[in-house]
Parts: C-alpha cells; sequence; structure tokens
DNA sequence: CCACCTCGAGTTCC
DNA sequence: CTCGAGGTGG
C-alpha cells in the first residue's frame, strides 16, 4: 500500500484538505496549492473510495457530481417562509421605509438606524441546510412556503461548502443566498456555445442561466455550468444563539465557509444607505457580476422582530433597484432604413418601453442574418437590453408570448423608398437597394454625410430639413445647396411648419424665421472655404473615410491630380488596395459625378492646394497614437490635429503598433489595452508640455 | 494564406 | 461601440 495510514484515516484527511483548497480558491479567491497537486489529491481520493466505497461520505469533494438524473424535483417546505423584499425605486421611497421604521418603533428624530447593506444580485434565491456541520439539503425559493429540492445540483457549485469549517456552527442552520453566474463565465461559456456550431444552446443571460442551470435534472449538466453563489442571511438556526446584528451573522457565516460579498458592508440612517446605493452604482458596470439594486436591512435583529412582516414582505429590509437595464417589451413593426451607400438595415419598432433609464422605441436588428437568428416577428414580444454601451438591443424572443399566426421575417425584395430592387451580393451581410442616387433615401443621406461636421460642416442642417428640401425639389444633389434662396428655405419651412401643425403665423414668428434661414444660408456660405481632406470625404466615395480621404489629400496634394491617377498610381497611396482603388477611380470617371465637382467649384468651393507630401516628417514622424477619456484643456479633435500636424498618426484602436496613448480622465477600455500590452502612456499634462516644446 | 490592424458605416437618445 | 471587410506584413 502507498500510504502507511489506514484507508479511512487517509480519506479523512484527503477530504479535509481537498475541501480546504476548494474554499481557499472558489470562496477566499486565494488558492494555495497547484491544481495538479489538487487533481492528484481528487484522484487519490476517487481511487481510495472506489477501492471501499463504504468510506463515501456526503461531504466528500467526489460527492459534487454523483447523484444520477432525476425524473423531477421534490417539494421541499421551508421551515421559516423564505420572504420577498419590497423595492424602492427612489431615494423618498428609501426615506419612506426608513421613516416607517421610526414610526413603528416609536423613536424620534434624535434616533438614526445602522443598517447592514449589500449589493442585490441578479441570480437566484436558494436555502442551504446543515445538520451537524455537513450540507444535507438545498432548495429553490419556489413560492417562498415551499420550493424545489435542488441539492444535487447545489453540490456541483465549488463555492457552496459541503462541510462547514470551525466547530462553533449549530446543529441545524439554514443558509440563504443567490446562486448567480459570474459574467466572465456566462461570457466563457457562451463562446464554447457559438464554437460548437448550434449543438450547445446558448444562454441568454446571466440570470437565466443562473435559473435555468439550477433547473436541470442531471446534475452534470449543471456541473458544467459556471455557477457561484453568496450568501445573504440564515433561515432556520437550531443549537447555538446566533449574534444580535445581522452583519455580525455575516461575519460568522464568513468564518463557517460560506462565501460572503466583500461588498457587504454598514450604513447609518437614510444618507448612508443613499451614498452606498450611489457608491455601488458607480462600480455595477466593472463588477464581475450582475446586480439589479442594493439591499438595506436593519442590523439590529431586535428590531427587526419587533417589526415583523407586512404581508409577505418583511418591514425592517428594503431593496433599492437600480433602473431595470432588461425589460421585455412588443415589436410593433419591423422597418427597413435605407443608408448613404444604399444599405437596407432592419430595425425594430418598439412598445415604448424605459430601460436603463431611458425610454426605447427603436432597436436595430443589424441585418436579415441578425433576424433570422434571433427569429424576431412582427407582434413578438422581446427582451430589450442597454447594456453598458448605450445603444439597445434585442436580446431574444420570448417564445411564450408569440402570437399566433405569425410569419418569419423576411427582407423585402424591393426598396419601400425608390422601389429599386434589393440585392445582397454573394458573401456579403449587407443587402443594399440597387437605385443609387436615384433613390431619395439614398440622395438625402448623401446630402447629410456631404453636410456633416467632419465634412463641409453646414451648421444648422440636419435630416429633416434635407428631406424636406428634396420633397419640394429645391434640392437634387450636394451642388443645389449652393443655390438656396432665402425664400427657398422659408417657403421650406412654412410648409413644414404647417404639416406639423406646430407654429402660428405671426410676425414674430415670421422675424424668427428669417433669421433661421439667414443663419442657415451663411453657413452654408461658410461652408465653401474648406479643406481638400474635408471635401473628399464629403463626396462619400465608397469605402474613403476620414483616413483615407486626408491620406489621398496628401498623396496627391491637389484635386485634378486625383482625378487623373490611374487605378495602378491609387494603389500607391498607403492604406489603398486594389479595391478602395477601384472605387476611386470608377467615382471619378462617372461622368455626374464630375459634373456634380464641377458645379460645386463653380458654386466657390475653395481649399489650398499643396505639393504632394508622401513622406511623413515632424517630430512625430512614422508615430502612431491613440486618444483615450477626456481631455480638459483642449477638445479630443484638437489634439488629434495638433498631434497629426507633428507628423503623427491618431488612430482609433490600441495595438502593439500604438507608439503611445495619451489618457484623458475616465480612461476605459483603451487604457485598460495599453496597459496590458506595456504601451506607454501620456497624461494630458505630458502630452500639453509636448506640443508646448514642438510648437 | 493567415493573423492582425485599421477604417468605414450604421446606430439611439436627449 | 460594434461588426464587417479591406489592407498589410509575415
Amino acid at each position: 500500500m502507498k500510504h502507511a495510514t489506514a484507508p479511512a484515516d487517509r480519506a479523512a484527511e484527503l477530504r479535509a484538505r481537498l475541501n480546504d483548497a476548494s474554499h481557499r480558491y472558489h470562496v477566499l479567491d486565494a488558492p494555495d496549492i497547484p491544481d495538479a497537486e489538487y487533481d492528484a489529491m481528487l484522484r487519490e481520493l476517487e481511487e481510495l473510495e472506489a477501492a471501499h466505497p463504504e468510506l463515501i461520505t456526503p461531504d466528500s469533494p467526489t460527492q459534487r457530481v454523483g447523484a444520477a438524473p432525476s425524473r423531477e424535483f421534490a417539494e421541499v417546505r421551508h421551515a421559516i417562509p423564505m420572504l420577498s423584499l419590497a423595492n424602492a425605486f427612489s431615494d423618498e421611497e428609501v426615506a419612506d421605509f426608513v421613516g416607517r421604521i421610526r414610526k413603528q418603533l416609536k423613536l424620534d428624530e434624535s434616533v438614526v438606524f445602522d443598517f447592514s447593506v449589500e449589493p442585490k444580485f441578479d441570480g437566484l434565491a436558494i436555502s442551504l441546510r446543515y445538520e451537524d456541520g455537513v450540507f444535507v439539503q438545498g432548495a429553490t425559493r419556489g413560492d417562498g412556503e415551499a420550493g424545489e429540492d435542488v441539492t444535487a445540483n447545489l453540490r456541483t457549485i465549488k463555492s457552496i461548502p459541503l462541510r462547514l469549517r470551525g466547530t462553533d456552527w449549530p446543529r441545524v442552520l439554514e443558509v440563504r443566498g443567490e446562486v448567480y453566474m459570474p459574467r466572465a463565465g456566462f461570457e466563457k461559456y457562451n463562446e464554447m456555445a457559438r464554437e460548437s456550431g448550434g449543438k450547445i444552446k446558448l444562454l441568454i443571460n446571466p440570470r437565466n442561466a443562473a435559473a435555468g442551470s439550477l433547473r436541470q435534472l442531471d446534475p452534470r449538466i449543471t456541473a458544467k455550468r459556471p455557477l457561484a453563489f453568496y450568501a445573504y442571511s440564515v433561515g432556520e438556526v437550531e443549537g447555538v444563539d446566533l449574534p444580535a446584528a445581522h452583519s455580525a451573522t455575516m461575519r460568522k457565516l464568513r468564518d463557517w465557509g460560506f462565501p460572503v460579498s466583500t461588498l457587504i458592508d454598514t450604513a447609518t440612517g437614510v444618507e448612508g444607505c443613499l451614498a452606498y446605493f450611489k457608491r455601488i452604482g458607480t462600480q455595477r458596470d466593472a463588477l464581475p457580476f450582475d446586480i439589479d439594486g442594493v439591499v438595506y436591512k436593519l442590523d439590529d435583529l431586535a428590531a427587526q422582530g419587533a417589526l415583523g412582516f407586512a404581508g409577505r414582505t418583511p418591514r425592517w429590509a428594503i431593496a433599492h433597484k437600480f433602473p431595470a437595464q432588461e425589460q421585455t417589451t412588443v415589436v410593433e413593426d419591423i422597418i427597413i432604413n435605407i443608408g448613404r451607400t444604399g444599405a437596407a438595415t432592419p430595425a425594430a419598432k418598439l412598445k415604448p418601453v424605459f430601460v436603463g433609464g431611458v425610454t426605447v422605441t427603436n432597436a436595430t436588428l443589424h441585418n436579415a442574418d441578425q433576424v433570422a437568428r434571433l427569429d424576431v416577428r412582427i407582434g413578438d414580444t422581446v427582451i430589450v437590453r442597454r447594456a453598458g454601451d448605450v445603444i439597445p438591443e434585442v436580446v431574444s424572443v420570448v417564445l411564450d408570448k408569440r402570437p399566433a399566426h405569425t410569419r418569419p421575417w423576411k427582407m423585402p425584395t424591393h426598396c419601400p423608398v425608390c422601389g429599386s430592387a434589393i440585392v445582397r451580393e454573394e458573401g456579403e451581410v449587407v443587402a443594399r437597394c440597387s437605385g443609387g442616387l436615384s433613390c431619395a433615401a439614398q440622395r438625402v443621406q448623401a446630402i447629410f454625410h456631404f453636410a456633416a461636421r467632419r465634412a463641409m460642416d453646414i451648421d444648422g442642417l440636419g435630416e429633416r430639413y434635407i428631406e424636406d428640401l428634396c420633397d419640394l425639389g429645391y434640392v437634387h444633389s450636394v451642388a443645389d445647396l449652393y443655390k438656396l434662396s432665402l425664400d427657398n428655405l422659408l417657403d421650406m419651412k412654412r410648409r413644414a411648419d404647417e404639416r406639423d401643425g406646430t407654429t402660428p403665423e405671426t410676425v414674430k414668428a415670421g422675424k424668427i424665421a428669417t433669421k433661421w434661414a439667414e443663419n442657415l444660408i451663411a453657413a452654408i456660405a461658410h461652408s465653401k472655404r474648406t479643406t481638400l481632406e474635408r471635401f473628399l470625404y464629403s463626396l462619400g466615395i465608397s469605402d474613403v473615410g476620414e483616413a483615407t480621404a486626408k491620406a489621398l489629400a496628401r498623396w496627391f496634394g491637389g484635386l485634378d491630380a486625383l482625378i487623373a491617377a490611374s487605378e495602378d498610381e491609387l494603389t500607391q497611396v498607403p492604406d489603398v488596395g486594389p479595391i478602395m482603388a477601384a472605387h476611386i477611380a470608377t467615382f471619378f470617371a462617372e461622368s455626374h459625378n464630375r459634373e456634380a465637382i464641377e458645379q460645386l467649384r463653380a458654386a466657390g468651393l475653395v481649399w489650398t492646394e499643396s505639393e504632394p507630401q508622401r513622406e511623413a516628417q515632424g517630430a512625430l514622424a512614422g508615430k502612431t497614437v491613440v486618444l483615450t477619456g477626456t481631455l480638459t484643456t483642449l477638445t479630443r479633435d484638437e489634439a488629434k490635429e495638433k498631434l497629426e500636424a507633428l507628423g503623427a498618426k491618431v488612430s482609433g484602436s490600441v495595438s502593439k503598433k500604438t507608439s503611445f496613448v495619451v489618457a484623458g480622465s475616465e480612461a476605459g477600455s483603451k487604457l485598460d489595452k495599453a496597459n496590458e500590452l506595456g504601451i506607454e502612456v501620456w497624461d494630458e499634462a505630458r502630452l500639453a508640455e509636448f506640443l508646448r516644446a514642438h510648437e
């Protein structure tokens, strides 16, 4: 025999050491032995138990995935009901909550209450029962009175102790807490599911994933899900008196081996609670798990007892919720937007819904593939999310709520605006209206792009006005903008107001309208003085954005040289390949484009031309710089301009080719990436100093 | 041919 | 911000 000790002693030792290592790894987040050593010990224990089945105990780490699939879950009645919490959505409601406590305890204003405060995890509430220090049963909340026995599934969760640590625990202990799925585990699981090519289903969100995972009949499936647990209260306790304060009880639970959130804290009075709410709110997006608010619990357990319950919720606790980041709503319609390049993008028109602090009515569906993947149909109930970013997205369809007689959505075959065929090139994701500039939608978008701030910068000329001017026939092409008269604009404005039924026809209104029109005419005139790169960008040549426009302007120095360039010559320009060269050459070869350019020149557009510049020069020649965060002494555009004037290339994404990153305040992912790649980071002061020195 | 880097284009709400 | 696709360099 390998070990001189008796098998029973060796098994007990292995169990103790494995459980201890597991606690350090999953609860304390501070592993003390290498994974390989853990695996070796686990294997040894498995072999030992295989040889001596009588040595298997319920708290053995080999028993985390043991039981065979069950057919259904047994009912478990909770000795002490698992209650839900009342919700507060505003500071006032929190103040009311504290006010009610004060009133019921008949205490005056001079008394301030201490609260135990903690994040509210977005998961699934469960109850864990320990007898003589060993985990014997776990149950879901169910209706609060009785839930389902999910013991086998809970055993697979590594942060749930199978045996309590220490010795001062009660003979019977029920611990309540939340099973959740950490974001990283959720992402990783879905990545794996995506790679499986549809064989493994994607999880919708961490919350549903946690709930779904616990309700698996086969614990082997649950074991594959990255679940975790946090304890937040106790239920039945027998044999030992717990501390007099909730916060002290939580510390006890931590000693006994339960994971208790490190964000748990105590707060004094309404102000303390609200400050905690604010603090957690700012951390929310950065947390490794989803939370939907914070919970305030009166810390004094005697006072809790005196307050009791109101209906099914305790009077001594409340959940202060963040505005929901996910909501369900109904898809009222699916429409098509036609972009500048003709791209036909489907968008869901939603029944207005309040998500993440704003009312959402539209959500892009990106393309036909995305619609097919989600199988979104008109009339469907969908889950809408407004995640850390701003743009709402349709996460999934709630199939249970799909009305009868719906049909899968299909990309229309013809453009809803101009009737031209919508075509999707082989291998392309986007479908496009083939109408070109004869499509009114594309024309409006092209003119809108031309007038945009980063292009010709015509202040005050928005999409709506362009649409109206086109509809009325005042504008057909970009050159027509420079032919607009004051009367044209006033006529357009009058008709728009009439149609919208807004402005009354008074002398004062007339004067305001005239002023508006004069300003717009002035803005249009002002735009005539521009730069070659802005002009090139504003033409809207496919694949020619700001960066390419700048490269072309530098390389050729003047417009005529560019127009005369062959495809081969264009390919010489940095970052221009055969495809872009073809687009550019084709654009200038088309007579109507040449005419439009001539008309614009005739209208008085001017820019300074220069000698071709084919080598970068300046103090930062050859350097690639990325700007991130908020700068205080100058705008990001100004910083970009100054850096480029010194020969730097200012790029939008950090890579190992980046020379250095300039980080302002509240810098986000780009700064993280820079640190990750070990790229030099400048703060604003250093940039300012450098710019001063090289002026 | 592949991996990596950029750029372009589309997007929502106030 | 994110996705898709073009360009480039190994």
